[in-house]
DNA sequence: GAGCTAATGTATCATTAGTCACATACCTTG
DNA sequence: CAAGGTATGTGACTAATGATACATTAGCTC
């Protein structure tokens, strides 16, 4: 089971890297390679840009005919059900490209969904003009988007068995065991509500879970922080299949 | 909501048409016209393939090393899980091309998958290194893939969204309401075990909605059948937005 | 039409998940 | 420390789904 989550907490914002601005090297050394004239081209004409985090980029059917590239930061990328519910579909890192804003560009369609940040995202804009062309000329650039395009479609494959196949404190277990391990830590700075817009259910289904799992000292809980309670405690998270 | 099933019944199976086979042309009039090169070697080079009715094309994670273009009939992908129940991903069809399989080529990882025929099906098959170089040679192959890729990954999304925010009851509505609307006329020959595995339930919960259906006067209910019980029946599918 | 198989009907029960309505507890700010 | 906002705890209830265990029926084959 693979639950792809890179994020970090609200609260705790990383000042002191904010100021080490994320550039296209840091961000994308495969596409800093290339030499290809097309590509440079884009590249050059793209437009730098700051969102602050908590910020909604693109929502609903407006469509975007940019396309994104992430030099810092993460936008999470959600749909919401008419109940208020709301779930994680997929996170874009520095590093990505927004598969959404792909969709809308090359079909004028988008699927209803949320992009919003969840921190601080410098990014780089560029016309969908300058981006044929670089598709166009360039190998590499191709083979990049097509590639990532084919991962999302398999974590989103991975997502729909998970959906209808696992049971939400499996789904749980499962989320909270990723995150403790990009987490060297073993506490996790998170609220039972995020918890529970990640998976696309209620803060009281996930309150209720987690009590569980704190019951069988997997964890201890606290006002906006989950630890792990024991060595074993981990185990029992990555025994979760 | 969107379900995208093209599903013909297995017991009813146009034997008619089985001699007018698909060819390139037929099945795939953009890529038809496609002049260049590198994609008329590559097509030139591809081998015809026959593959019966209920037939498992791949499955789990056997590698898939070629490139598939179907000229005709359906394949079906879908996941199981641990208790046997199995949930339909999407379908391939004539004109489009396997996403399973590009997947594979370019990451050499798949997700847990099975491709199984609905009908007998023809195809081309293609080597990866001819693949890549149409993909290099050939722009509107590009474009035409990538589009493909997008729609997918866009039809992923809203499974996901189906999946995680639809009772069963709207979900097989609607299903039944794209089922009745593609099949101009108002029976539907398929099978209440057939209809669990497209949505990645049980028999016995189909069979309780439907009979469900069949109460409110929607549908009428026989053996392998299931027909619109009036008009009205067909306009409360389509409500169940 | 006897017999077989696949498809369907149905009742009951258990579990999971969502809803509602509060009670508490924690933290920040004035 | 008082107040107010946010986060969490919890019990009770309902609805949805899955599991089990058969009974029944339709259609096919011989």
């Amino acid at each position: 089971m693979i639950m792809s989550i890179h994020h970090e907490s609200n609260t705790q914002m990383r000042e002191s890297q904010s100021s080490k601005t994320g550039t296209l090297s840091s961000a994308y050394p495969v596409l800093d390679q290339i030499k290809d004239q097309a590509w440079l081209n884009a590249i050059s004409r793209a437009k730098a840009m700051q969102t602050p985090a908590q910020t909604v980029m693109f929502s609903g059917n407006e469509p975007c005919n940019n396309f994104i590239l992430i030099l810092e930061g993460t936008v999470r990328i959600y749909q919401t059900a008419a109940d208020g519910r709301e779930m994680t579909l997929y996170r874009v890192n520095a590093g990505d490209i927004c598969v959404l804003s792909l969709n809308s560009m090359l079909q004028n369609q988008s699927f209803n969904a949320v992009a919003e940040t969840d921190t601080p995202v410098s990014c780089l804009v560029m016309s969908d003009k300058d981006f044929h062309s670089a598709m166009n000329g360039s190998e590499t650039f191709r083979n990049f988007v097509i590639t990532t395009l084919t991962e999302r479609l398999c974590e989103a494959m991975h997502l729909i068995q998970n959906t209808a196949f696992n049971h939400l404190n499996m789904r749980l277990a499962c989320m909270l065991g990723s995150l403790f391990e990009r987490n060297q830590g073993d506490v996790l700075y998170i609220t039972h509500q995020e918890l529970a817009h990640e998976l696309g259910t209620t803060r009281e289904v996930v309150s209720r879970i987690l009590k569980e799992f704190e019951k069988n000292e997997c964890v201890k809980l606290s006002r906006g922080k989950i630890e792990l309670a024991s060595a074993e405690g981990l185990e029992w998270f990555s025994e979760a299949e």
